[in-house]
DNA sequence: TAAATAATAGTAATTATTACTAATAAGGAG
DNA sequence: CTCCTTATTAGTAATAATTACTATTATTTA
Protein backbone atom coordinates (compact mmCIF):
# COMPACT_ATOMS: atom_id res chain seq x y z
CA UNK A 1 0.00 0.00 0.00
CA UNK A 2 1.03 3.36 -0.87
CA UNK A 3 2.37 5.15 2.30
CA UNK A 4 3.02 9.08 3.29
CA UNK A 5 6.73 10.29 2.92
CA UNK A 6 7.45 14.08 4.07
CA UNK A 7 10.14 13.52 1.00
CA UNK A 8 7.48 13.30 -1.78
CA UNK A 9 5.55 16.15 -0.15
CA UNK A 10 8.16 18.11 0.09
CA UNK A 11 9.35 17.02 -3.52
CA UNK A 12 5.74 17.71 -5.13
CA UNK A 13 5.44 21.02 -3.30
CA UNK A 14 8.82 21.78 -4.95
CA UNK A 15 7.43 21.39 -8.26
CA UNK A 16 4.09 23.06 -7.61
CA UNK A 17 5.68 26.32 -6.34
CA UNK A 18 8.37 26.29 -8.70
CA UNK A 19 7.70 28.44 -12.24
CA UNK A 20 10.11 26.29 -13.88
CA UNK A 21 9.30 23.35 -15.29
CA UNK A 22 11.97 22.06 -12.82
CA UNK A 23 14.32 19.18 -13.38
CA UNK A 24 14.96 16.18 -11.36
CA UNK A 25 18.58 17.87 -10.27
CA UNK A 26 16.79 21.11 -9.70
CA UNK A 27 14.28 19.85 -7.24
CA UNK A 28 16.84 18.42 -5.59
CA UNK A 29 19.09 21.25 -5.48
CA UNK A 30 16.22 23.68 -4.22
CA UNK A 31 15.21 20.76 -1.35
CA UNK A 32 18.78 20.02 -0.41
CA UNK A 33 19.53 23.51 2.17
CA UNK A 34 16.25 22.33 4.25
CA UNK A 35 16.86 18.22 3.77
CA UNK A 36 20.61 17.62 3.53
CA UNK A 37 19.66 13.95 3.88
CA UNK A 38 17.57 14.15 0.77
CA UNK A 39 19.11 11.50 -1.85
CA UNK A 40 19.10 12.13 -5.98
CA UNK A 41 17.76 8.80 -6.23
CA UNK A 42 14.66 9.33 -4.07
CA UNK A 43 13.68 12.84 -6.15
CA UNK A 44 13.84 10.45 -9.24
CA UNK A 45 11.50 7.74 -7.85
CA UNK A 46 8.92 9.64 -6.18
CA UNK A 47 8.67 12.30 -9.86
CA UNK A 48 8.51 9.45 -11.96
CA UNK A 49 5.31 7.83 -9.42
CA UNK A 50 3.72 10.73 -8.98
CA UNK A 51 3.65 11.12 -13.00
CA UNK A 52 2.78 7.91 -13.49
CA UNK A 53 -0.13 8.70 -10.55
CA UNK A 54 -1.17 11.54 -12.35
CA UNK A 55 -0.36 14.05 -10.07
CA UNK A 56 2.71 15.46 -11.67
CA UNK A 57 3.12 15.51 -15.27
CA UNK A 58 6.65 14.80 -17.20
CA UNK A 59 7.76 16.72 -19.99
CA UNK A 60 10.49 14.73 -22.20
CA UNK A 61 13.68 16.71 -23.22
CA UNK A 62 17.25 15.77 -23.27
CA UNK A 63 16.70 16.50 -19.79
CA UNK A 64 13.44 15.50 -18.17
CA UNK A 65 11.15 18.49 -16.34
CA UNK A 66 7.75 18.44 -14.95
CA UNK A 67 4.83 20.13 -13.85
CA UNK A 68 2.15 20.50 -11.40
CA UNK A 69 -0.43 21.95 -13.72
CA UNK A 70 -2.60 18.88 -14.43
CA UNK A 71 -5.02 19.95 -17.68
CA UNK A 72 -3.31 19.64 -20.83
CA UNK A 73 -1.66 22.95 -22.04
CA UNK A 74 0.95 24.14 -24.40
CA UNK A 75 5.05 24.75 -23.43
CA UNK A 76 7.47 27.04 -25.07
CA UNK A 77 11.13 26.12 -24.80
CA UNK A 78 13.72 28.19 -24.68
CA UNK A 79 16.41 27.26 -27.57
CA UNK A 80 19.18 28.62 -25.90
CA UNK A 81 19.09 27.81 -22.73
CA UNK A 82 16.72 25.49 -22.24
CA UNK A 83 14.17 26.94 -19.88
CA UNK A 84 10.42 25.73 -20.73
CA UNK A 85 7.34 27.87 -19.77
CA UNK A 86 3.60 27.31 -19.82
CA UNK A 87 1.31 28.64 -22.37
CA UNK A 88 -2.56 29.49 -22.47
CA UNK A 89 -3.48 27.68 -25.04
CA UNK A 90 -6.71 25.40 -25.15
CA UNK A 91 -5.96 21.57 -25.66
CA UNK A 92 -7.90 21.02 -28.96
CA UNK A 93 -9.82 17.68 -28.65
CA UNK A 94 -10.10 17.83 -32.55
CA UNK A 95 -6.26 17.26 -32.91
CA UNK A 96 -6.25 13.96 -31.48
CA UNK A 97 -9.31 12.75 -33.87
CA UNK A 98 -7.13 13.90 -37.00
CA UNK A 99 -4.18 11.80 -35.95
CA UNK A 100 -6.48 8.66 -35.95
CA UNK A 101 -4.87 5.44 -38.23
CA UNK A 102 -2.50 3.24 -39.14
CA UNK A 103 -3.29 1.31 -36.13
CA UNK A 104 -2.41 3.44 -33.55
CA UNK A 105 -4.59 4.57 -30.02
CA UNK A 106 -4.00 8.21 -29.86
CA UNK A 107 -4.30 9.26 -26.29
CA UNK A 108 -3.46 12.71 -26.56
CA UNK A 109 -0.87 14.91 -27.98
CA UNK A 110 2.05 17.50 -26.78
CA UNK A 111 2.40 20.97 -28.06
CA UNK A 112 5.93 22.52 -27.77
CA UNK A 113 6.84 25.37 -29.30
CA UNK A 114 10.69 26.25 -29.92
CA UNK A 115 11.78 29.93 -29.57
CA UNK A 116 14.08 32.65 -27.72
CA UNK A 117 13.40 33.64 -23.95
CA UNK A 118 13.57 37.12 -23.16
CA UNK A 119 16.36 36.67 -20.90
CA UNK A 120 18.25 35.09 -23.86
CA UNK A 121 16.88 37.57 -26.46
CA UNK A 122 17.66 40.69 -24.52
CA UNK A 123 21.65 38.79 -24.02
CA UNK A 124 21.48 38.49 -27.84
CA UNK A 125 20.63 41.72 -28.54
CA UNK A 126 23.27 43.36 -26.04
CA UNK A 127 26.03 41.21 -28.08
CA UNK A 128 24.74 42.90 -31.47
CA UNK A 129 25.38 46.34 -29.38
CA UNK A 130 28.50 45.58 -28.66
CA UNK A 131 29.86 44.23 -31.85
CA UNK B 1 35.61 25.20 -44.42
CA UNK B 2 33.21 22.08 -44.70
CA UNK B 3 34.71 19.10 -46.57
CA UNK B 4 33.43 16.04 -48.44
CA UNK B 5 33.39 13.18 -45.76
CA UNK B 6 31.89 9.78 -46.92
CA UNK B 7 30.76 8.35 -43.40
CA UNK B 8 28.66 12.15 -42.92
CA UNK B 9 26.92 10.75 -46.93
CA UNK B 10 26.74 7.25 -45.41
CA UNK B 11 24.99 8.85 -42.19
CA UNK B 12 22.57 10.87 -43.93
CA UNK B 13 21.83 8.34 -46.70
CA UNK B 14 20.78 5.99 -43.51
CA UNK B 15 18.48 8.44 -42.06
CA UNK B 16 16.98 9.30 -45.55
CA UNK B 17 16.18 5.22 -46.05
CA UNK B 18 14.84 4.40 -42.70
CA UNK B 19 11.13 4.97 -41.93
CA UNK B 20 11.82 4.87 -38.19
CA UNK B 21 13.38 8.11 -37.07
CA UNK B 22 16.61 6.17 -36.20
CA UNK B 23 18.75 7.51 -33.10
CA UNK B 24 22.35 7.72 -33.28
CA UNK B 25 23.00 4.17 -32.27
CA UNK B 26 20.41 2.57 -34.55
CA UNK B 27 22.32 4.30 -37.63
CA UNK B 28 25.29 3.51 -36.10
CA UNK B 29 24.26 -0.05 -35.39
CA UNK B 30 23.02 0.05 -39.54
CA UNK B 31 26.14 1.42 -40.86
CA UNK B 32 28.28 -0.59 -39.32
CA UNK B 33 28.58 -4.01 -41.36
CA UNK B 34 29.31 -1.97 -44.18
CA UNK B 35 32.22 0.57 -42.47
CA UNK B 36 33.56 -1.90 -39.97
CA UNK B 37 35.92 1.66 -38.54
CA UNK B 38 33.00 3.49 -38.18
CA UNK B 39 32.59 5.11 -34.39
CA UNK B 40 29.77 6.65 -32.86
CA UNK B 41 31.19 9.94 -31.93
CA UNK B 42 31.15 10.48 -35.77
CA UNK B 43 27.56 9.49 -35.88
CA UNK B 44 26.61 11.74 -33.05
CA UNK B 45 29.41 14.89 -34.27
CA UNK B 46 27.63 14.33 -37.93
CA UNK B 47 23.99 14.06 -37.04
CA UNK B 48 23.49 17.33 -35.17
CA UNK B 49 25.65 18.92 -37.40
CA UNK B 50 23.23 18.21 -40.08
CA UNK B 51 20.28 19.41 -37.62
CA UNK B 52 22.41 22.38 -37.23
CA UNK B 53 22.47 22.81 -40.88
CA UNK B 54 19.19 22.37 -41.48
CA UNK B 55 20.02 18.84 -43.57
CA UNK B 56 18.26 17.09 -40.73
CA UNK B 57 15.35 17.27 -38.48
CA UNK B 58 16.06 16.07 -34.71
CA UNK B 59 13.32 15.41 -32.42
CA UNK B 60 14.16 15.45 -28.76
CA UNK B 61 13.33 12.96 -26.38
CA UNK B 62 14.71 10.91 -23.34
CA UNK B 63 16.71 10.17 -26.85
CA UNK B 64 16.61 11.91 -29.79
CA UNK B 65 15.93 11.00 -33.09
CA UNK B 66 16.31 12.32 -36.29
CA UNK B 67 14.27 12.81 -39.40
CA UNK B 68 15.29 13.65 -42.77
CA UNK B 69 11.88 14.67 -44.15
CA UNK B 70 12.66 18.59 -43.67
CA UNK B 71 8.94 20.18 -44.12
CA UNK B 72 7.52 20.70 -40.71
CA UNK B 73 5.10 18.08 -39.80
CA UNK B 74 3.43 15.98 -36.69
CA UNK B 75 4.88 12.59 -35.23
CA UNK B 76 3.38 10.31 -32.80
CA UNK B 77 5.17 8.48 -30.82
CA UNK B 78 4.43 5.09 -28.67
CA UNK B 79 4.14 5.13 -25.38
CA UNK B 80 4.98 1.76 -24.93
CA UNK B 81 8.17 1.08 -27.60
CA UNK B 82 8.99 4.55 -28.28
CA UNK B 83 9.09 4.19 -31.52
CA UNK B 84 8.44 7.17 -33.83
CA UNK B 85 6.37 7.92 -36.74
CA UNK B 86 5.36 10.72 -39.10
CA UNK B 87 1.69 12.63 -39.60
CA UNK B 88 0.37 13.87 -42.48
CA UNK B 89 -0.91 17.08 -40.39
CA UNK B 90 0.05 20.11 -41.81
CA UNK B 91 1.65 22.58 -40.13
CA UNK B 92 -0.48 25.33 -39.14
CA UNK B 93 1.14 28.84 -38.92
CA UNK B 94 -1.80 30.38 -36.77
CA UNK B 95 -0.70 28.53 -33.91
CA UNK B 96 2.83 30.37 -33.65
CA UNK B 97 0.89 33.66 -33.74
CA UNK B 98 -1.07 32.48 -31.07
CA UNK B 99 2.01 31.06 -28.87
CA UNK B 100 3.57 34.81 -29.49
CA UNK B 101 3.56 37.23 -26.08
CA UNK B 102 5.81 37.38 -22.89
CA UNK B 103 8.56 38.44 -24.51
CA UNK B 104 9.61 35.31 -26.63
CA UNK B 105 10.14 35.28 -30.19
CA UNK B 106 8.39 32.07 -31.11
CA UNK B 107 10.11 30.32 -34.18
CA UNK B 108 7.91 27.25 -34.77
CA UNK B 109 6.34 24.46 -32.72
CA UNK B 110 6.79 20.52 -32.43
CA UNK B 111 3.26 18.34 -32.45
CA UNK B 112 4.02 15.37 -31.07
CA UNK B 113 1.31 12.89 -30.46
CA UNK B 114 1.32 9.87 -27.91
CA UNK B 115 -0.63 6.72 -28.49
CA UNK B 116 0.12 2.96 -28.40
CA UNK B 117 1.54 1.55 -32.00
CA UNK B 118 0.03 -1.29 -33.90
CA UNK B 119 2.75 -3.81 -32.54
CA UNK B 120 2.33 -3.13 -29.40
CA UNK B 121 -1.38 -2.60 -28.95
CA UNK B 122 -1.77 -6.12 -30.59
CA UNK B 123 0.83 -7.60 -27.74
CA UNK B 124 -1.68 -5.57 -25.28
CA UNK B 125 -4.48 -7.75 -26.73
CA UNK B 126 -3.38 -11.00 -26.76
CA UNK B 127 -1.88 -10.49 -23.06
CA UNK B 128 -5.39 -10.03 -22.03
CA UNK B 129 -6.35 -12.78 -23.98
CA UNK B 130 -4.72 -14.91 -22.01
CA UNK B 131 -5.71 -13.87 -18.97
C1' DT C 1 52.38 16.14 -55.59
C1' DA C 2 52.70 18.38 -51.14
C1' DA C 3 51.19 21.25 -47.42
C1' DA C 4 47.31 22.73 -44.45
C1' DT C 5 43.73 21.33 -41.76
C1' DA C 6 38.89 19.32 -41.45
C1' DA C 7 37.21 15.00 -40.07
C1' DT C 8 37.71 10.44 -38.17
C1' DA C 9 38.59 6.36 -35.00
C1' DG C 10 39.26 4.98 -30.72
C1' DT C 11 39.02 5.90 -26.15
C1' DA C 12 38.15 8.46 -21.95
C1' DA C 13 35.07 11.44 -19.53
C1' DT C 14 30.60 13.45 -18.40
C1' DT C 15 25.72 13.68 -17.55
C1' DA C 16 21.23 11.88 -16.73
C1' DT C 17 19.07 8.19 -14.91
C1' DT C 18 18.29 3.66 -12.80
C1' DA C 19 19.43 -0.29 -9.74
C1' DC C 20 20.76 -2.17 -5.39
C1' DT C 21 20.91 -2.77 -0.28
C1' DA C 22 21.05 -1.94 4.48
C1' DA C 23 18.76 1.30 7.51
C1' DT C 24 14.63 4.07 8.56
C1' DA C 25 9.92 5.16 9.40
C1' DA C 26 4.75 4.82 8.21
C1' DG C 27 0.79 2.84 9.93
C1' DG C 28 -2.15 -1.08 11.19
C1' DA C 29 -2.81 -4.94 14.80
C1' DG C 30 -2.86 -6.15 19.32
C1' DC D 1 0.94 3.01 23.30
C1' DT D 2 4.13 -0.71 21.51
C1' DC D 3 5.38 -4.03 18.16
C1' DC D 4 5.61 -5.80 13.64
C1' DT D 5 5.41 -5.58 8.71
C1' DT D 6 7.10 -3.55 4.86
C1' DA D 7 7.08 0.77 1.99
C1' DT D 8 10.44 4.20 1.54
C1' DT D 9 14.84 6.22 2.03
C1' DA D 10 20.00 7.32 1.85
C1' DG D 11 23.97 6.22 -0.02
C1' DT D 12 26.39 4.17 -3.41
C1' DA D 13 27.23 1.54 -7.56
C1' DA D 14 25.89 0.69 -12.24
C1' DT D 15 24.05 1.83 -16.75
C1' DA D 16 22.89 4.52 -20.85
C1' DA D 17 23.27 8.44 -23.75
C1' DT D 18 26.14 11.79 -25.13
C1' DT D 19 30.28 14.63 -25.41
C1' DA D 20 35.32 15.58 -25.18
C1' DC D 21 40.01 14.55 -26.39
C1' DT D 22 43.95 13.24 -29.35
C1' DA D 23 46.71 10.99 -32.61
C1' DT D 24 45.82 9.56 -37.27
C1' DT D 25 43.57 9.87 -41.80
C1' DA D 26 41.61 12.05 -45.76
C1' DT D 27 39.96 16.14 -48.37
C1' DT D 28 41.04 20.15 -50.60
C1' DT D 29 43.76 23.80 -52.49
C1' DA D 30 48.16 25.67 -54.10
Amino acid sequence: MQRFSQQRERIYEAVRTSMEHPTAQMVYDALRPEMPRLSLGTVYRNLHQMAQEGRLRELEGSVARFDAVLPPHAHIRCVRCGQVADLALPYDPALDREAVGGGWAVTGYELVFNGVCPTCGAEQLSENQRV
